[in-house]
DNA sequence: GCAGAAACGGACCGATCGTTCCACTTGAGT
DNA sequence: ACTCAAGTGGAACGATCGGTCCGTTTCTGC
């Protein structure tokens, strides 16, 4: 390979110009937000960051100046896959099969990886430059709706803003049963198809509800883990 | 009057004793913590309840020595409220109706409440008295939902634990429009109550979504607001 | 009124956050 | 190999958090 740089962020600039060793903690640091935000979210600190990757805190303010930064380049290529996923929901010769598909396509996303969650509902410091990513997914989504419509299986009185509630909802749901019950999304998801589901379209079987404890011991207990490594 | 004292807290013990200005200092806190909590969540500082109450940091220790403990006393009512909301639904002749009405009720009081529907879903540091009361409606709900099924309007495949995953749901909503779309929450319930309705059930008219421009500007600018008073 | 206890609040502590400074190390062109 | 800019990370900074200490003020029973 020529340039054995940027593997880790397809659509960002490869960071050209930068010093090999450089270059190696750029994708450590990288490596370790991205783990990091799936399974904690967003709300790790900037040092937690830099130890996990190995380097100083000054390297990691130095690579990313600012936390939006590291946002971009880290959840880059997951907003491409929420963009494809639009695409991929496009080709389904069947488009309500589609519409559904990709609903939960996207709410297992955000179920995978917590930071996504977050930056695709609750947007934080929300990061500049995803947002081009997310407006023009956008337009093919209302696409989508259309043709989703057209065949009498999505309800008329649904909204392209029935999908952003959906985002929001799954995020807080997503983030709060975390890994005690890490299946409840699929039910409330299951919930909102049938909802947007006209009389007589075929509806995805509703998937289980998590068990009781499950549940509640999701609801105790968010907030610090706190684990030192 | 002989005791002036707790007309503000009604279900906690009337915290007897306390000198007078003692007394009113508690009031103050709590009045300016339910305000506080309501607008902005749980997520406000101690030093923010103290400052808007008019009193030193060290006063609020000192009449709530942990953060939980002001939860309790914040929220002890407006946790009454929601029990009672339960025994409500159940006196109603059409449980069914009772069922849908209650679903709005809490999630009412969720998007009326920032802090309170932290604390029924999200369940920050936990406050631990507010747990008997909570768990005590939920046997109320189990009654209320047996009587809905029985009338064949709330499906066979809803459970109890789909109440939970609503509120979950809900905080999250109501949480990240705030007031930049705050009606969006009626949607999310209304679809939902729309997936619980068996096949020819009555169901309440779906909420119209909130505007588009409203719901991308909630999305955007969340946690910041730091005002000064 | 007056003494003494009760209550007050500003100052202070230790922890954590994001960020910056700076003396030292290291890679890369010659 | 040698040099020097590029790169490094530990230390330090300022801000904010929850919580405590302690000298001062204020209420209350006599």
């Amino acid at each position: 390979m020529t340039s054995p740089t940027s593997d880790q962020t397809p659509g960002q600039q490869p960071a050209t110009g930068l010093r090999a060793d450089a270059e190696r903690n750029r994708c450590r640091i990288l490596e370790a937000a991205r783990r990091l935000y799936a399974t904690e979210g967003l709300g790790v600190s900037m040092a937690s960051v830099a130890r996990k990757a190995g380097v100083g805190k000054a390297t990691l303010s130095r690579r990313f100046a600012t936390r939006e930064e590291l946002l971009n380049a880290v959840f880059a290529d997951r907003m491409d896959a929420y963009a494809d996923a639009v695409a991929e929901a496009l080709a389904d010769p069947d488009p309500w099969h589609g519409f559904t598909g990709y609903l939960q396509a996207i709410c297992a996303m955000q179920a995978s990886d917590r930071g996504f969650a977050d930056i695709l509902a609750m947007s934080f410091p929300t990061a500049e430059a995803l947002e081009a990513r997310r407006a023009e997914a956008y337009d093919q989504l209302l696409e989508l709706i259309t043709r989703a419509k057209s065949t009498g299986h999505l309800r008329e009185d649904f909204t392209h803003q029935d999908v952003v509630i959906l985002l929001i909802a799954n995020a807080g749901v997503v983030t709060t049963t975390g890994d005690a019950a890490p299946d409840t999304w699929r039910r409330l998801v299951g919930h909102m198809i049938r909802s947007y589901a006209a009389p007589g379209a075929p509806i995805p079987p509703l998937p289980d509800a998590p068990r009781p404890d499950d549940l509640y011991r999701a609801m105790v207990r968010i907030s610090q883990t706190a684990s030192r490594t």
